[in-house]
DNA sequence: GACTGTGAAAAGTTTCACAGCT
DNA sequence: AGCTGTGAAACTTTTCACAGTC
């Protein structure tokens, strides 16, 4: 790696802490989880780089290295066993065990949350709500009474509660996210358009529309981007 | 820029296409323009690198480095007119245009989306419905009288509707998608839980809270990730 | 004095290419 | 023969550090 000819003396090599895997890396797990479901579920018994990486429109190439971060699952000149590295990444992800997660906010978007069915199939079980509007406390949604937002704390510790949805109007989404750390809360998925600000160590992931959209609308205007002051207005 | 003395040779030293921006910093675009906002409306009229850097938790050095590749926009010294750069960023992103949006699939999730009022004042307008169940079709969703599937070309075309937000079953994503690629769509945004194909020169983002709880159950685990055997210490 | 804009260095990530196992 | 696992190369992105400007 030292192949730069100049340089005397002694130069750290190794980037990356030893040990430490890329949180891209650790991004693209879960997706490797969800095609290795759809392979299963199709009957495939084993698969290898190649059709992982059509699937989801990567080189095969990165697929073998982000997995030889965490062990070698396959075999040379078949490739891999379906239901051996879904279980692997999955025992990775920590998948393999239930999560019990709270959500905040039973506004509309909150409720449509509670309701949504597609997070308990993959292990997340929302088993709280907490509101502070009075008028929501006691209502049953989705399954789960709401409570307020005093009880969070006790809850939090009784029903092991380790990640937390926030649906609360932007306004009130800072408080509410460090009253969730105060309770030991370490992963947050936030679906308030603002930027939390969390100490070290609690995960924060944001869903953000609105960001995707003007992220898209670049590529979209008329005679394709504008470069650097060439090709103004529209 | 300044000392422009050039190398003896032709040296391709610019490894990026002239006048290409990095996919990575048009992501970030939208966010600047997020806490411009925010600053704007809280009175302040000049601010810089440093406290911009602060709101999003990135370095200040990244965000004249994203700015540089449109121009210069701040004034040494003193920073950057609020206004200004926000004007600029949003004419760099097409934000100045309205963008007329389609909602294909009006099931609880297509209500929600219709019904969420966080589009429009960011100039995203959804001007129309679509759903292939006859049960839903004439149904008043958000202002947006709900049309049937064989619509969407016409009503595509006619109202001038550049991006699509898909919200149909899984099994019917990529279809849909397609039917959209079709109708000359050029950005999508999917809340299925699929990697869809799509050609080159179309855009799409995905809304996917699932995978973002998934990336961060990793770090959750007992003791820290653990690591091909041996547990990472914490 | 303060802050931008930017080449250059450093760090991080992806891809190549091939030895080696099945 | 087919495919993995992986060092090394190539490429991308971030950060540094400072000349230049206000």
């Amino acid at each position: 790696m030292t192949s730069s000819s100049s340089g005397p003396g002694i130069r750290p090599v190794t980037a990356l802490p030893p040990g430490e895997v890329p949180e891209v890396v650790i991004s693209r797990l879960p997706q490797y989880v969800r095609i290795l479901s759809q392979l299963l579920d199709a009957g495939e018994e084993v698969t290898n780089s190649q059709q992982l990486g059509e699937q989801l429109q990567v080189t095969p190439a990165q697929i073998r290295k982000d997995l030889s971060y965490f062990g070698r699952f396959g075999k040379q000149g078949r490739g891999y066993v379906v239901r051996d590295l879904l279980r692997e990444l999955k025992q990775i992800l920590g998948l393999n065990s239930e999560w019990n997660v709270a959500v905040v906010g039973v506004g509309r978007l909150g409720n449509a949350i509670l309701n949504y069915p597609g997070f308990n199939p993959d292990g997340f079980h929302l088993v709280a709500a907490f509101d502070n509007n009075l008028a929501n406390v006691g209502r049953e949604v989705g399954g789960v009474s709401v409570q307020p937002m005093a009880e969070m704390a006790q809850t939090v510790a009784d029903r092991s509660i380790s990640i937390a949805i926030v649906a609360v109007p932007s306004a009130h989404t800072q408080t509410v996210i460090d009253q969730l750390v105060a309770c030991g809360i370490r992963a947050i998925l936030n679906y308030a358009p603002i930027n939390a600000q969390v100490p070290d160590g609690i995960r924060v992931r944001s869903i953000d529309p609105v960001l995707a959209l003007q992220s898209m609308t670049y590529y979209l205007t008329e005679d394709g981007p504008s470069i650097n002051g060439s090709t103004a207005a529209r």
